[in-house]
DNA sequence: ACCCAGGTGGCCC
DNA sequence: GGGCCACATGGG
């Protein structure tokens, strides 16, 4: 089932292409990648991408200056993206980390497996589940399945049960699917677009690519609430 | 004039 | 251990 909601996704989105790191060698892209992670908390991307427009601009994508640069600076800096004075302090706290425990060095730090990674990001204050699992998939390229809000929603209303846990749903996913990096990270970037998209008002859309699993919600189990869009 | 966006931490009970 | 709440800007 999660294999074919996949197919119907691509074959309707096309590939989505999220944060393609082309160079394994380019560490600065790397920590580009964990910067947006965490700017794009709770924010639309554009303004995210205004933000790390501003950060290159600065020449910020650099460990060594964020911990040097005032919060007061750098929240201006990253103004765009919305929550500017936490995530000032949520990039120093990640700057700080990587400093004090792997010398600044981001691949040194990706070199750990998975657990190690997932613990010492979470460990960070600022840096949830959804933000270390997008670090360790798009940054450190390892088969990390991220949870988010959409995927909950539409996990649940397809299957008709109320919302799994992060942790929980994590698993199912990661059970299902072949442990594949790229395809984790286009299956997230397409359930993200879809929860975009489609199906916002109405609990049923024709044009929704996982329209008849929807129907098949509907029928059977006689949702109507519109609150509870995908 | 609303409502939402690729969440997280803190505090309350 | 779940349920609120603050956090803040830009776009529709």
């Amino acid at each position: 089932m999660l294999n074919l909601i996949y197919r119907n996704l691509y074959s309707h989105f096309g590939p989505q292409n999220w944060w393609p790191v082309t160079s394994e060698k380019d560490t600065k892209q790397k920590l580009e990648v964990c910067f947006g992670a965490i700017l794009t908390q709770n924010t639309n991307w554009k303004n995210v991408e205004k933000a790390i427009a501003q950060l290159n601009k600065n020449n910020l994508i650099n460990t060594k200056r964020i911990i040097d640069i005032s919060n007061k600076k750098l929240a201006l800096i990253i103004r765009s993206s919305g929550y500017h004075n936490q995530k000032a302090k949520k990039l120093k706290n990640f700057c700080y980390f990587l400093s004090k425990t792997y010398n600044g060095n981001l691949n040194l730090f990706f070199k750990n497996n998975m657990e190690k990674l997932r613990t010492e990001l979470l460990s960070i204050n600022g840096i949830g589940p959804e933000t270390a699992d997008s670090i360790i998939l798009y940054a450190a390229k390892k088969p990390i399945f991220v949870i988010d809000a959409y995927t909950r929603r539409i996990y649940s209303r397809i299957f008709n049960i109320k919302p799994l846990g992060y942790d929980e749903l994590q698993q199912i996913f990661m059970k299902k699917l072949n442990n594949d990096p790229k395809l984790f990270n286009e299956y997230h970037a397409l359930l993200v677009e879809l929860g975009k998209n489609i199906c916002k008002k109405k609990p049923l859309c024709n044009q929704c690519p996982i329209n008849n699993m929807c129907n098949y919600y509907n029928k059977n189990h006689k949702i109507k609430n519109s609150k509870n869009k995908i």
